[in-house]
DNA sequence: ATATTCACG
DNA sequence: ACGTACGTGAATATC
């Protein structure tokens, strides 16, 4: 088999060549095995995951089984018959435990049918811009993304015990006193527990009912409602929420981090998964990456502890409102574009806009209402969603919304627009051509009573070009990082922003590469009628790393 | 397996 | 009358 030295050392040249097609379902997984063992692969070809993925994105999963059912009309040998039951915890044999013949047989199953689905549904994507986004885009991406995995990233584990160990301490403490508010011990992890606590014995008001069951809720939101009341039993929500909160960044982070390092490497090696977000998005799991704590003091210890090569830098390179200069350039607002050519304050901007006053008069209060206005724009927002986020009445947020669009027109018209173009098609497109299917959208509804296919079609457009942007730029970057010879890697990608590591003396010139590569190339290719702008940073961890400015040091 | 909650962009 | 902003992944408890 496979296995065996003298094998690989044959198959060594014909991996290597880029001349020579490849193809597999997940075939970066193969990418993974075989460097692993020393081996690079060139010359990748084709995927039908990936292939499935750009034509039915949002599906639950694009996996062989499903397709070969799908496509082929074959169902596949379930590999649960070779080595024992599907489980993440429980150990499973492993190939070489198995006998050869039953081995070959599966692996030659598994083998024809991604050759079969490959050669369908390569057909299927029917030149572009489809087929270009998967032969120019998505296909030489699952090499950049086997790198990342490939490279993963060094983690302070001393620290983070420090860190656990504060956080358990903490936890025995406020759980101490939580019992003492509640009147007697309890599982505050146990939701029917804490519902019976709150609302039953301490009686204090139910805020609101959850989604699916209708029980109570007790989240963030709930809790601090709970707590700004100032009723008898109000000091137990406040305790809760801080319980909630360490526990939550304890048992995510703090204590499953260090697990996942890997000891020969003594890295983490994430995964970037490729064929999961149905807008275009990459995402991240075992562990996601792309979740790690940032808004709150507790949880930006954690990201202290997220470390580049012994001796090197980390760089981090973010997308500066990407999103809102996007829709500036798909809306063709020609105020948005100014705001963002001449590189003013967009959120400061449209508070002037909406509350009627000179741009230097705006207040942070301002500023900040405006800034989730913004936002919700991009998500196809309706007046009740903006009024929850500000906590106003309805009516002021529609007042909101109707001063808006008075300003920027051009916004409605283009949400009209595409809200039409997917009722036709049955899709919305990004800027690359690429496809996400929505169904219910219906004619003419407005921002009131938008639904949810409504919100989903406005927001993809926006959300999969950005997606699509910083997966081009990973790949230039990728090139240029070969082309220059340069030793600095790239190590995680958080939708807008690209993390690498440097050796000493190479900072600047990744600094340079990676600024350019995520800007000009793609305002030209794209013919963008906005300006990109990268925020580029360097420290000695995920946490300080401080601001780059151009032409300095 | 499902529901809830909460971490991120 | 009601559920209401888009996209994810992980931990926990309960069924």
């Amino acid at each position: 088999m496979l296995d065996s030295a003298p094998t690989l050392e044959r198959l060594r040249p014909i991996f290597a060549d880029p001349n020579i097609a490849k193809l597999n379902q997940n075939i970066k997984y193969d990418l993974l095995v075989l460097r692993g063992r020393g081996v690079e692969v060139h010359g990748v070809s084709g995927d039908p995951m990936v292939a499935d993925y750009l034509l039915h994105a949002g599906e639950r999963t694009h996996n062989l089984e499903e397709l070969a059912r799908r496509y082929l009309n074959h169902p596949m040998v379930p590999i649960e018959d070779l080595i024992g039951k599907k489980s993440k915890k429980q150990p499973q044999l492993r190939m070489d435990q198995v006998a050869v013949d039953r081995v070959a047989a599966y692996a030659g199953e598994d083998a024809d049918a991604a050759w079969r689905l490959c050669l369908h549904l390569e057909s299927r994507l029917e030149g572009p811009p489809l087929r270009t986004l998967y032969d120019e885009l998505e296909i030489p991406l699952i090499e950049v993304l086997a790198e990342l995995e490939y490279n993963g990233i060094r983690l302070d584990k001393k620290l983070l015990k420090r860190v656990g160990d504060d956080m358990g301490r903490r936890l025995e403490q406020i759980e101490k006193e939580i019992y003492v508010l509640a009147g007697r011990p309890f599982n505050i992890g146990s939701l029917p527990q804490l519902r019976k606590v709150l609302f039953e014995e301490l009686k204090l008001p139910i805020q609101g009912k959850t989604g699916v069951t209708g029980a109570p809720s007790t989240d963030q939101e709930t809790l601090e409602k709970l707590a700004a009341l100032g009723l008898p039993g109000s000091e137990l929500p406040r305790k809760i929420l801080e319980q909630r909160q360490t526990a939550k960044l304890k048992s995510t982070y703090v204590d499953a981090l260090p697990e996942m390092v890997n000891p020969a490497t003594r890295r983490i090696h994430a995964s970037f998964n490729q064929t999961v977000a149905a807008t275009g998005r990459l995402s991240s799991s075992d562990p996601n990456l792309q979740n790690i704590p940032v808004r709150s003091e507790q949880g930006r210890e954690i990201r202290q502890a997220f470390l580049p090569e012994e001796g090197w830098r980390l760089l981090t390179a973010d997308y500066s409102q990407i999103e809102l200069r996007l829709l500036a350039h798909f809306t063709d607002d020609e105020a948005l574009q100014r705001a963002f050519a001449e590189d003013h304050d967009v959120h400061s901007l449209v508070a002037a806009q909406i509350f009627g006053v000179e741009e230097g008069l705006v207040t942070p209060e301002m500023r900040r209402m405006a800034k989730t206005v913004n936002f919700g724009v991009i998500y196809g927002m309706s007046g009740h969603g903006l009024a929850v986020r500000l906590g106003i009445s309805r009516d002021e947020a529609n007042r909101f919304i109707e001063a808006y669009f008075a300003r920027y027109p051009k916004v409605l018209d283009y949400q009209a627009k595409l809200l039409e173009e997917c009722m036709r098609t049955g899709y919305v497109s990004t800027i690359l051509g690429r496809r996400r299917a929505i169904a219910g959208v219906r004619s003419k509804s407005t921002y009131q009573q938008r639904n949810q296919p409504e919100r989903e079609a406005i927001n993809m457009e926006i959300q999969g070009s950005a997606a699509d942007l910083i997966k081009l730029a990973m790949l230039h970057i990728h090139q240029r990082l070969r082309r220059d010879g340069l030793r600095s890697r790239m190590l995680m990608q958080i939708h807008d922003e690209l993390v690498f590591e440097a050796p000493p003396g190479e900072l600047k010139q990744l600094a340079a590469l990676v600024k350019e590569e995520m800007t000009t190339p793609l305002e030209k290719e794209l013919s963008l009628r906005t300006p990109l702008k990268v925020e580029l940073a360097a420290g000695p961890n995920w946490l300080d790393v401080e601001e780059i400015v151009e032409g300095e040091g």
